[in-house]
DNA sequence: CAGTGGTCTAGACCACCAC
DNA sequence: TGGTGGTCTAGACCACTGC
């Protein structure tokens, strides 16, 4: 590699993130503003506001209209996929594991429990039909008051109509001792994750800032026979987040 | 949700979706000069520059300097990991599985076969000290000769001393058949994934647009005896690849 | 009300590409 | 050589915050 001549915002991208690593502007702190740092460096606030644009994208600051840049604090959680899901009879929601890990209060915001016809995604994985009626489960998860997960799940209404999936709280165990009970034990999981740039309702919900990218992965749940009793799509701010799996070699 | 009186750039991204998506723009064509655009939508240049910068991080289009900007084509790539690897001995490495899949042509470029002392990051995965002695195996792969992901591969150099893992080409059954005659049979794999803005490295050599986030996979092969006997650390463009997980429910 | 960041413009200069 | 996108500036107006 010979030579990467930096444009100015990139450099002063790389001076901040610097500075901030360094603990010039330590986690919590505001940096300076923007007609400071123009002033200071010499250049336009435009450039200026332009490298800011870089540290947001990346995650390393928040701004706050009016009041000023913030460095971010949050540390990254970890969602060990085979963990999350085994730990079901923790009495709080699979959801909230992860949060509980990290000493951090943690709580759900129920969005929307019902009866819906199914999208084309969601009838694909729960091998339905498009326009079936699907009991949908939306929420949101927050970890001291950050929102850091959208969840959507849904279940067949044949099998979700008279359960307490209906309920806000599922009660011990969760969703899947529930659908043990109802004779669905599940024993395999798949996900796929894709990495993308938020909606704007996504943008919106999870509080991100301008070129933040999310991972937007799609759960299924199985039964030994091979059935789908529960697909459920996360969206989480990539950021925010480490995802694990891990798997035994099949040969 | 009310309102969201969005800015200029932001619906003028909304537009070129929209064309895109409904083929006034086809794949591979090259989307109306800045100029033009700006000429026609009655705003200055600078805005419809920075509403063609949200296409780019959103993968839509890609642009060549001097040339113009042009939609992109290349299909998703899906990476099934529990697939991935028990397929070994298809001949291909288990890197261009996914490219032939899509029936596209694949290669690898190796950019370096050597022994290095351990980074932070790879003593960890390899339960190692810090600058212990490790084969580095790096090299970037590429369909249709763009390149889709950068892989690289450490094992302890105790291991790969004298083996064929020091050679670009490893032989029928890949690089986990040659560990398996050294008596390392792996049976178990870990992957912690991250989702983030590219370096500048990854960045050139990727070919990545601005703005556009990468996964960085960590991948860790076990053995029986939960000895981890390679890393793998593989960087891929989020808009080229969904990532696919499935595991069996421990309980 | 003063200070913050968000956005937009007109004009400019540059590196790069294709002809 | 003309057209493309990349970048930068000075100035402006706005919405929002916190005092």
């Amino acid at each position: 590699m010979i030579q990467t001549p930096k444009s100015q915002y990139e450099q002063i991208a790389d001076l901040l993130r610097d500075r901030i690593a360094g603990g010039v502007y330590p986690p919590g702190s505001a940096l300076p503003s923007e007609p400071e740092l123009s002033a200071e460096l010499g250049v336009s606030r435009v450039t200026v506001n332009r490298a800011i644009g870089l540290l947001r994208a990346m995650g390393m600051v928040r701004v706050r209209r009016g009041a000023g840049t913030f460095v971010r604090t949050l540390p990254t959680i970890l969602r060990d996929a085979r963990r999350r899901y085994a730990q079901r009879d923790r009495g709080t929601g699979a959801g909230a594991v992860e949060i509980a890990d990290l000493d951090l209060r943690s709580h759900t915001d129920y969005t929307e429990i019902g009866r819906t016809p199914a999208t084309a995604a969601v009838a694909r994985a729960l091998a339905l039909a498009v326009g079936d009626e699907v009991l949908v489960r939306r929420r949101i998860l927050f970890a001291e008051d950050e929102p850091t997960q959208i969840a959507d799940s849904y279940y067949p209404w044949y099998l979700a109509e008279d359960s307490p999936l209906r309920q806000a709280d599922t009660g011990v165990g969760g969703s899947y001792a529930r659908l043990a009970e109802m004779g669905c034990d599940v024993v395999r999981f798949t996900e796929d994750v894709h990495g993308r740039m938020p909606t704007d309702r996504e943008r919106t919900a999870l509080r991100l800032e301008a070129g933040q990218p999310v991972f937007d992965i799609a759960h299924v749940a199985w039964t030994a026979d091979s059935r789908p009793v529960e697909a459920a799509f996360h969206v989480l701010p990539c950021h925010l987040w480490t995802l694990r799996y891990e798997w035994d070699d099949p040969r």
